[in-house]
DNA sequence: TTGTATGCGTTATCAG
DNA sequence: CTGATAACGCATACAA
């Protein structure tokens, strides 16, 4: 009473065999059109929901997807994930979604659960890319991979957003505007976004003949949370950028607090630009230049990677797409109030 | 070679049985220390790891809990999904998150899922509470049930928070500072934290002496969007409102368009209060007073209420939780610049 | 204390 | 076209 319905219980009230009942259910060919009618009603009249464990069991699949990511409250993160999870479970699949707070114990935990449950692939958009571990547990867990903005392990799909370009963007726009001592925050150059971004930082100033100041370069140590300490450094230190490019999303209210704490006013006392089309940026007063790209997009083609993977496409080599990134000026930018730093 | 190596390669290698081996792993008690070692060298060398499916299988625990929610992209849920996760984490359990985007239809293909998968048990913060059929999908997963902010059907468990006292904080305050017509903008009526929300707008204008204007209460049709056609009808009227509480987190954003668009001054022509301690509220100026909650306390104790129930405790009846509210100052309050609408 | 055998619910193979 | 049966990998009741 009870109990669920099994597969033999339909067979039972269908007045035929297992055999059958599962053909008619999966199979779809070889059923005569009254066998057919048979197991449907009784099926209907069960009402039976075949076993997905059981599948599992027999099929060596669980339909089911792994996603890491560093941390779900990140807005940018969520948009990438949930478009990706609607691609992958119109294909059937159910998205596991783990968060690793960027701790290595918990990659590690996480990787070790994809293949101890038999999963049958994973999204990967967390981790420092030198962590030698993280590398080798994923190739041992020997399922589909495909990894969003990191290089490495450079075996894998891959799906990339143009952070150089979007950097070099804004470089430009900040120098055309007459700035020459412009910071830069970053994520850690461990991952492919802090590296291209410090890339096309470089290469804009050095496109316009200005020297690369090390100083004004920071990678911050904490994705999450922006360390205000460092930003008022910069600020009181005897040489203050004009302009700060933040380019992380969490990072940005840190930089928020310190301007309302010392009371700047933006774009005067400074420039400012962002990343994402988040409500902070867009309701900022006034709202702030950013940086941005389709995460939607970057969700469904990573979908779409694993997807081919699972359905046994082979190739070549891995495949990598790239996604351009969009420069949006809105008011947070004007030029610097003084000229910059001296130079000889 | 390839080949995963299952409980009788472990067994083989051991020199031993399967059933011993399984019972070192599992068991604890009887087991000779001799044999212990044995198995643990032998499961060392294989790399053996138990097949979570087929134990699965066996047990019929697929050791998985879903949380349903509308939107993952929304900040206050990614922190209570958070907390929650590593709670049930904790207890060896995975967490399957899934975004309904208030869909019908996709809550009860989710529900569905939880059954077809076998799921342990389910956290749910969706839907509207008025959807029978998605009430009936509940009752027949027959799995463990949490609810969170929902109080139909009315047999789960479920955590609360306590929206009414948070309005009556807002409205207070509001009342004090002068105001006699404030629009309140919420979620819909047919969930808790509506409901709730305009009990307590309604208590603590009765308790002033104010009559309730019901203009001024306005549920938005979509939680996600807010409709921005709506409140600029409000301040466009003969009697527009002095304060505007916007009780969703999203709304708000909908509403700072229109106070930017209209170049409205706040606190100064309107007043507002919202809800979250989100980037937007404290980074926005000036900063806006918000009613807030302890969200990932919400999560865990969510995560607390099922992890019980899936160990079996019985209670007499469904456990409720309740949590506090606290009222934030920040600055985008001040008394109405001129006296409410005409009273007789 | 240890080994053997059974069954969990499916699907697929192989005779009929 | 259909029915019986053998795995899938594990945990456990029961026998030794």
């Amino acid at each position: 009473m009870t109990r669920r319905p099994t597969i033999r219980d339909v067979a039972k009230a269908a007045g035929t065999s297992v055999g059958s009942v599962s053909r008619v259910l999966n199979g779809g060919p070889y059923a005569s059109s009254e066998l057919h009618n048979k197991v449907m009603r009784a099926v209907a009249k069960l009402g039976y929901e075949p076993d997905v464990v059981a599948q599992s069991m027999r099929l060596k699949s669980t339909k089911t997807i792994a996603c890491l990511l560093a941390d779900i409250a990140n807005p940018l993160y969520a948009e990438i994930v949930n478009a990706a999870e609607e691609r992958l479970q119109k294909e059937g699949y159910v998205f596991v979604l783990s968060t690793t707070r960027n701790d290595e114990e918990r990659e590690l935990a996480m990787i070790s659960m994809v293949r101890r449950r038999r999963m049958d692939g994973m999204i990967v958009m967390a981790s420092d890319e030198t962590r030698k571990d993280v590398n080798t547990a994923l190739a041992e867990a020997a399922v589909p991979v495909v990894l969003i903005d990191r290089e490495v392990p450079a075996k894998y799909d891959a799906v990339y957003v143009d952070h150089r370009g979007g950097a070099i963007d804004a470089m430009r726009y900040l120098i055309g505007l007459g700035h020459k001592r412009v910071a830069l925050l970053l994520p850690s150059e461990h991952v492919r976004p802090g590296r291209e971004r410090a890339a096309g930082y470089r290469q804009a100033l050095t496109e316009a003949g200005i020297a690369v100041d090390p100083e004004l370069i920071r990678p911050q140590k904490t994705s999450v949370h922006f360390s205000y300490a460092d930003i008022e450094k910069l600020l009181q230190g005897p040489h203050p950028p004009t302009a700060i490019i933040v380019l992380g999303t969490r990072m940005l209210a840190g930089v928020m607090k310190t301007v309302s704490t010392r009371n700047l006013r933006i774009p005067e006392d400074l420039s400012l630009i962002s990343i994402g089309d988040t409500d902070l940026t867009r309701f900022a007063s006034p709202p702030i230049t950013v940086v941005r790209w389709d995460l939607a997009e970057l969700g469904r083609a990573a979908a779409d990677l694993l997807i081919e993977q699972l359905n046994g496409v082979k190739r070549e080599r891995p495949q990598h797409i790239s996604l351009p990134t969009e420069f949006i000026i809105r008011g947070s930018c004007a030029p610097p109030k003084k000229p910059g730093a001296k130079r000889p």
